[in-house]
DNA sequence: CTGTTAGCGCTTTCAT
DNA sequence: ATGAAAGCGCTAACAG
């Protein structure tokens, strides 16, 4: 096992030009620079904070001393005596799933040039430790949160939300410090299930979410609805329960040819169960989308580039990072909150066809 | 449940600073607990910390407190006063790759339990910004920082070094605050190119990584060595410039087809361009691996659901995460770092075969 | 314009 | 065993 470059390690030169002339290694103080610059600690507060006008050669002074010695003001210091931490808590659900990361990309750039730092923790899919980590969040003063989906109740969030302000997706939520963000699934789902009958589709399987979730229990609702409208009529046994990770999707997919189920189009509850469909597909040789048309729902950031690129519902999900973060800051400096996030809508790419 | 209606968004309009004036009394203190038990701030703070025995019955009085008040030590006061602010910053470079998630993954499993958050930073593969993001961190007061990749040099990150312990991926350190994982990237693409090389392969085509990085350099030089091993002479024409994304993948496969190279197997220099010149593979109507074979770098969680299933180097990211957090902390705490990464492996799937 | 004076909420000697 | 007091590093009145 080869794991350590241990050649070489005599060429690194470790030299510290700062530290070396530097009484104390330690990490100057706001207090040094005043010392150092003859002015009172008040004045080189007055300059990082703008808080007032200083005359220039002071102002000079201060800065040449704050070069210098390399200072950068101790955030938790100023966190304690401002009670801002300048620090906002993100909840995502699966630190590694490219859902949340793709709006977490989003909250990143929201955040970008305003002085706020993110404290990302992962409440995977558990009520209960996801309140544990907002407790945490709450303890370590974060001046507001984002709940990106998750199980907790509404009325958990609104309670948290009296300590600081919460920005969660997937809720419809709207008070004084509690902002939801809810996506229209059921639309979405009906999206979906509609182009495929367009193409002339009537026996259309669906993979759902777990039955527990909204979001899955919603976009069951749109399927049902779509079908409806063309007046077809509702199989259950064409109704497979996922759980939204590609090894259910191929599960369900597999279910389905167990009970030799006919169906000529799939409807995933999202992108990644519709990866593993599409795995079960491939593995029992049938072609996609010349046999069966598949859906999925998410477009997540690879669904370009499945083979072939999947037709999916395109959750803005970088946006909705964005925006939620955007409304947050807004609410924690008290301005207005405005923002609405894009809706839903069917990405056409190259795993539906027309029927034959 | 609250509706959620979209019209009407701009009316609601939210103006007063709702962290400045908060509804009900502002989170308690310990003074507040000290006082509703009636003891000292010094009692409560020993029952906290276990700092030194406490009657019976005064630690009932305060522990009820404590659970009536629902007080939690403010942890911006805590890291002030005994210099560990129980937080690490982690440093990456793309917060929505799936590259860097799954070993946030790794970083989020070591820390469980600890007691310590992480605030996570992108350095956007720009020295300048990364070593941005590290003087933030350090202004942040984390304990410790994890770095993964990037771009800055090595000796960057021993300076920053001296002001907190740095645990970097891919690189070669080992002083007494920084340590460096770094993994055998030429091995690993002689790993991939040997396999292709049995399989009867002898024109092999590269999708190499960006130039200027030190990873995509090593593994340009495992796919040469493996092709001389096998006295199959080198011919650049074969040699694509990528840049680990997905379209790179693509464009570089497509640069090879139009200037007509003969191959029958393709490495990809990581996942994600193998995904892209899948892709394009697919648009040509080439059969992969019947056609042409493919291998690709990193085993990326998605890389058994993509169709077919891809032949790869596995890198063990989830370990790597948790290893180098759980050097970090015993760095931050005085102990010995022991621990070692897995080696890459050659993970054969179905991209590849034995050429006809 | 600038220095002095109080703390923010917690831990930690130092007495008792 | 427990309380009083002194800060951690910074900001924000409050005087000049």
């Amino acid at each position: 096992m080869v794991t350590f470059r241990r050649k070489g390690f005599h060429n690194i030169i470790i030299k510290e030009p700062v530290l070396a002339d530097l009484p104390h290694p330690g990490p100057s103080t706001l207090m040094d620079v005043a010392r150092e610059a003859g002015v009172s600690p008040s004045t080189v507060s007055r300059i990082l904070n703008g808080t007032a006008r200083v005359s220039d050669d002071k102002r000079q002074a201060v800065l040449a001393a704050i070069a210098e010695m390399n200072f950068a003001p101790n955030q938790m210091a100023q966190g304690l005596k401002k009670g801002r931490s300048m620090t906002i808590g993100i909840v995502v659900q699966d630190i590694s799933s490219p859902f949340f990361d793709e709006t977490l990309r989003g909250v990143d750039d929201g955040l970008k040039g305003t002085g706020y730092a993110s404290v990302i923790v992962s409440g995977h899919w558990n009520a209960e430790e996801e309140a544990d980590r907002i407790r945490l969040l709450l303890a370590r003063k974060v001046d507001g949160i984002i709940l990106l989906s998750g199980r907790m109740s509404d009325q958990t969030v609104l309670n948290f939300s009296t300590q600081r302000p919460i920005v969660s997706t997937g809720r419809a939520l709207r008070t004084r410090s509690a902002l939801g963000f809810k996506m229209d699934n059921e639309h979405g789902a009906y999206l979906a299930v509609h182009h495929l009958i367009e193409l002339g589709h009537r026996r259309i399987a669906f993979i759902s979410g777990p039955s527990n979730n909204i979001d899955a229990i919603e976009r069951l609702a749109g399927y049902t609805r779509a079908l409806a409208e063309a007046g077809i009529a509702l199989d259950p046994q064409l109704i497979v329960e996922g759980n939204y990770h590609e090894a259910s999707g191929m599960l369900a997919m597999n279910r389905l040819f167990d009970t030799h189920q006919q169906f000529t189009a799939v409807f995933a509850a999202n992108d990644l169960s519709a990866y593993g469909a599409r795995l079960a597909l491939y593995r029992k040789g049938i072609r996609v989308p010349d046999d069966i048309s598949l859906v999925g729902f998410d477009d997540l950031p690879g669904s370009s580039y499945t083979t072939p690129p999947l037709t999916t519902i395109r959750q803005p999900l970088y946006d909705i990072g964005r925006i939620a973060t955007h409304s947050l800051l807004c609410i924690i400096n008290g301005g207005e909150t405005r923002g609405e996030v894009p809706p839903l809508e069917l990405i056409v790419r190259e795993t539906t066809r027309r029927v034959r």
